[in-house]
DNA sequence: CGTCACACTGAACAAGTGTTTAATGTGTTG
DNA sequence: CAACACATTAAACACTTGTTCAGTGTGACG
């Protein structure tokens, strides 16, 4: 992360951070690699923010603020328009991106904030457009949050990995593009044709015990994600 | 010659080399703390694996195996197997997915070769139940399959947020029963009850070219997940 | 002018790091 | 038995880490 030349010392600082730990983690960025990236001295850093940890509160601070309060950038798109913003300033963003998937991976209570600011922005979302009357009836309104929360969430933290996997060189317009109608379709349409899997999930859980009521090879409940065709 | 190499040493090293690695980070998991998990001296690490980074080698390569390769346990049920696995033998499963949690959100090649994994499993399941008549017609496989595999692996990444945002305290079994039909209702019903989204969508990217084709602040294309109602 | 506050620094420090070295045991083999 | 191979270790080494310390410069204020 870059910041502007005349920008005041500690932020210079705040910045480089936040670079140094996307790039390389909290652990693996020393201070005297901040340090350098600031053009400033190691000793400062401790000066300006008593210790690398407080430096750190502050970076976390700083991002969730910067990706979630900020404008409010988030309150109308969820995870779409911060990728969105990623694209049109990727020079600012990524950075911001990076730390974020760092953020959310870690135990730390900043993470803990920052997923329910997201969690909150997507329910809002959700809820104005289920008052639109585009919504589907949600048998659990807040799993399908934390669902679309995670789901928006898991191209920024796996974005290495959905751009190798498609051939193309990080979150390229091009990629989004081509992204875009598939993902709107599933959303729209859903994946599967028939609901064979979903009416024989709904059987096996209202069944009011199984045969054996242990956990054999193949249990009652279908789940997450890729569900399995018994 | 040389008798059988005493293995249960090396796998012991190995072993609590993967539960510091994926309880502290590789960073963070010094030579010693593994030593002393182990009941082995640090120079003994050394002696068997070369190096720190020779271990984390050989802990990527076994995490794989034993994720993907072993008993083909995948194959079958792409990231859901997985999860329910993790279940069925917690104690001895949790380490792998914390470890794998790293692992998939790191720049190596070991990473790579993982998500390759899971992305084949998950196409080798769509494209079994695609000849079963049971999906529907996709307008980009490669986009379909690579987006199945992102979202089953996001509950994985993010299992701490998906049990904490719902009041839950890990991966319990109640919260898999609890996701299950909300989310197969998702895969089957989509989330949106019209395809006005979608038909926006399709109209603002096959017309040719905008009114101004620079990027301006209403975007033609929608884009991965929770997407905005314009 | 003096002095007070404070941004800022290089040098030093204690602790921890991965790795090397020299040595000790211990079993196998000729 | 002697000779060797190898698992294993404690101690030392060179280095990096976050942090402290004693100081320098500078600008504001009396």
């Amino acid at each position: 992360m870059r910041s502007a030349p005349d920008a005041s010392t500690r932020d210079r600082i705040r910045d480089a951070a936040i670079a140094a730990f996307a790039e390389r983690g909290f652990d693996a960025a020393s201070l005297r690699d901040i340090a350098q990236r600031a053009g400033v001295s190691a000793a400062l850093i401790v000066h300006h923010f008593g210790s690398k940890d407080g430096l750190r509160e502050e970076c976390d601070a700083y991002v969730v603020q910067a990706l979630v309060t900020d404008k409010g950038r988030l309150a109308g798109g969820g995870a779409s328009a911060m990728m969105r913003e990623a694209l049109a300033d990727r020079q600012r963003y990524e950075p911001l991106l990076d730390y974020m998937s760092r953020m959310l991976t870690s135990d730390t209570s900043a993470a803990d904030d920052l997923f329910d600011s997201l969690a909150a922005a997507t329910r809002a979302l959700l809820e104005q457009q289920a008052a639109a009357g585009m919504l589907r009836l949600q048998s659990d309104m807040d799993v399908t949050v934390t669902a679309v929360t995670l789901y928006g969430l898991a191209p920024v933290l796996l974005r290495r990995q959905l751009a190798r996997s498609l051939g193309e060189d990080g979150l390229t317009e091009a990629l989004l593009r081509r992204l875009t109608l598939p993902l709107l379709e599933f959303y729209t349409l859903g994946l599967y044709a028939d609901d064979s899997l979903l009416t024989a999930a709904r059987d096996a859980l209202t069944r009011p015990l199984g045969p054996h009521s242990g956990k054999g090879e193949n249990d009652p409940h279908q789940d997450p994600d890729p569900p399995l065709a018994d």
